[in-house]
DNA sequence: TAGATTGTTAATCGATTAACAATC
DNA sequence: TAGATTGTTAATCGATTAACAATC
């Protein structure tokens, strides 16, 4: 079907909203929390977008696949504006999170303020480490990972958070799997394999610093006029030598990494 | 300069490849170095896509930004292209970091595995807390804030993480930024703003987990015939009220946030 | 040579944005 | 009514992908 309903745009209404509008709803809800506690009344999309960070013709674009919810001339109505973006994203109700990997990280993240603020709670904490079990992190209680099965079953978490070692980020993911979770949020550096209809994101700290560093280095090398690597490559393999298609391209092409 | 050489297709050489295709540099360099290590020596396209989780068209696209790294019929020699990738993201040198805000997050970013593994080396630790001055964490000393501008100026760095609670984010990247920093990883929930020739990525968990429950709130619904929230909204606020348009679609479209 | 696999083309898809009619 | 601002259109841009000629 096209559209299905005669109002509101069906298609774009209980589903078919880009991703991209979906990974930006949180940024303008944080946006309309802040002005919503200054007590702030309405608000135009182009004060909204400059406070979010975007385009405010991308803002309209995005409040329009939720429906109309502005008032022509006026603007947005703030408190119902959070509502209908919290409504959209399920925050209305509670969601109950399990962390497995209490290290440096995960015990960063049960302590993590953000967490609790957004119908997100900390339900159980689980730790492969025996000498973890029964300590209290974030005033929560740590439990071994033998238990990880029941933990969820009588948790009813629905949302797994894995900050364990990579080594161990697929064994556990696949746990949390079979043991009925379906979203995953992954800091282990590892790409993880999971069924459809399983959701994982992923936040990588190593990707995001090479990220910077690549524009970092463009940045670097824009004025300077040669940007030579220091340390000298060894010889290059012989795969890579049979490829040397055009002439003259041998000064900056070192072959092989130093270590 | 624009372009400046003259072998390698120039333009998407030294200049113009898609951020989505840097950002997948790493997640290859990644699956790459896990071959390197188990002596692998030649890889093609399609082995490697499934081992970084990506379609292999996709995969080769993003490599002939780069240059023609591979051999037809063969595959790609796995040394070779480490260092490629490895030199194109710029991690053939090292890059100093510095930390700022030292709590239960910036001080398990410090004892981060890797970080240091690929290029990034902890430079200074800052914190704004007295108490925390001097400190060693991760093998470091936690200098005060007040010390910002010289510690950065001494110790070379261009890459700022940015820790601290969201109220003083934009402050410290302020001074992170007049005193000579020009990349900056936030992992504070707020927008920063930032002078051009300034790169900000920011990680942000809050947003991470609303994302995974606008979808977890789909898949829960999918199945049931109603997805009606539990909890009754209260009266909508005037400018709600005033803006509905269409008939019949009351039942559906709850208005106003309960708290 | 025959088989394999790259590098590239071109079609498709999704996201962004300026512009403006609708309308408060 | 006049001014302001939304919601939507349409143009543009960038990213993805299948397909295949080039070539090892």
């Amino acid at each position: 079907m096209a559209t299905g309903r005669n109002h509101r745009p069906a298609t774009t209404r209980s589903r078919g909203i880009p991703e991209a509008t979906v990974a930006r709803l949180p940024l303008y809800l944080r946006a309309l929390t802040a002005l919503s506690e200054r007590s702030v009344p309405t608000v135009s999309s182009e004060e909204l977008a400059a406070a979010a960070g975007v385009n405010s013709a991308k803002l309209r674009k995005d409040f329009s696949y939720l429906g109309s919810y502005g008032t022509r001339g006026v603007g947005y109505d703030v408190e119902y504006l959070v509502y209908q973006i919290s409504r959209e994203l399920g925050l209305t109700q509670d969601w109950p999170v399990v962390i497995v990997g209490i290290g440096n990280l995960g015990a960063a993240l049960a302590n993590y303020g953000g967490f609790a603020s957004r119908g997100f709670r900390v339900a159980a904490l689980i730790d492969a480490d025996p000498s973890l079990t029964g300590r209290l992190v974030a005033g929560i209680e740590v439990q071994h990972t033998d238990g990880l099965e029941q933990i969820i079953d009588e948790s009813g978490v629905s949302i797994g958070v894995i900050a364990t070692p990579a080594g161990s980020a697929q064994q556990v993911c696949d746990r949390l799997v079979a043991a009925g979770i379906t979203s995953i949020l992954n800091f282990a550096p590892t790409v993880l394999s999971v069924p459809d209809g399983v959701d994982v994101r992923k936040v990588d700290l190593s990707i995001e610093l090479q990220i910077l560093a690549f524009h970092e280095q463009r940045k670097a090398g824009e004025e300077a006029p040669e940007e030579e690597e220091t340390a000298p490559p060894a010889a290059p393999p012989a795969a890579a030598v049979s490829k040397r298609p055009e002439p003259g391209s041998d000064g900056d092409r070192p072959a092989v990494m130093p270590a």
